[in-house]
DNA sequence: CAGCGCCCCTGCCCGC
DNA sequence: TGCGGGCAGGGGCGCT
């Protein structure tokens, strides 16, 4: 479900009802997630409280004086602020439990999610220190893009998906990204321009902006908070759309899978 | 080392 | 209506 646009919709959800609040327990229903949430959060965090709401990548992570939550959304999680009135569902993980009256409940069906506890720098983490630069950030510049195209035989699209690159770029947006400056998905990075590398860094950096304003893009599940959906699924003019008129050109959209993941692009309109 | 496929898992949609 | 197959917004890991 989530790509950057919709991890930061969330974190951005949750954090006023969070941010400075003391856990009161931690209730972890089902600990078999990607891989094991720790039998021991309970006794690292209850009672401890949330000193910052962050995100790296497509990782929350949550502060606390001791130590960092390190949650990932995999491809089906959800969270919701709820009460405890609200009556658990199926896939209801985890419920971080401040007062009776707010609730953060993690719901996961897939499980491709996570729950970890770092007790040592953050930053260091196995999971995260190889990751590349935050897309909305200056470390990601088409300097920083053009110096590392040159060094990678992949095709541009895997290649932007990749973590190590940019983190945040997910299935969606790489379809979106490449079709709106015309590169075609299966370029190799090294047979991208300086100027392709320019025109990519921009586009990255709008459509994920602009898909953090419209709250994310909702398929079918994804769900901010509050519950409420985003409306970047109506701007989509590549994801989904295989077989139908390109936007620009009129000709049928191109459908194939790259890397694993189903793509989308315009034979005529991306080189 | 880079690159590629596999796999974790449930749900849903499609075709027969 | 039931069932099998394929696909889904991620990404770490093991192999070549």
């Amino acid at each position: 479900m989530p790509e950057l646009p919709e991890v930061e919709t969330t974190r951005r959800g949750i954090e006023p009802h969070i941010q400075g609040k003391k856990i009161s327990s931690v209730i972890v229903r089902n600990p078999n997630l990607r891989w094991p949430v720790p039998h021991n959060l309970q006794q690292l965090i209850g009672g401890k409280k949330i000193l910052n709401v962050s995100r790296r990548g497509k990782y929350l992570l949550l502060t606390f004086s001791n130590g960092t939550v390190l949650w990932h959304l995999g491809m089906s999680g959800n969270l919701r602020i709820v009460n405890s009135k609200i009556a658990v569902e199926k896939h209801d993980h985890v419920d971080w439990v401040f007062s009776q009256k707010c609730i953060l409940r993690f719901n996961d069906p897939r499980r491709f999610g996570c729950v970890l506890w770092e007790e040592n720098d953050i930053s260091e983490n196995k999971l995260l220190v190889n990751l590349g630069p935050e897309p909305l950030s200056e470390d990601f510049s088409v300097a920083y893009l053009f110096q590392k195209s040159r060094k990678s035989t992949k095709s541009v699209k895997s290649w932007i998906m990749d973590g190590k690159i940019v983190v945040g770029v997910g299935n969606i947006y790489a379809n979106e990204a490449l079709f709106n400056t015309g590169i075609h998905p299966l370029r190799k990075a090294n047979k991208l321009s300086l100027h392709h590398c320019e025109i990519l860094v921009v586009e990255i950096k709008r459509i994920l902006q602009k898909a953090i304003e419209r709250g994310g893009t909702t398929l079918r599940d994804f769900v901010n908070s509050d519950g409420k959906p985003g409306y970047f699924a109506q701007e989509l003019l590549a994801y989904g759309r295989g077989g139908l008129e390109c936007t620009k050109c009129g000709k049928l959209l191109t459908e194939r899978m790259i890397g694993q993941r189903s793509s989308v692009y315009c034979t005529n309109c991306q080189k």
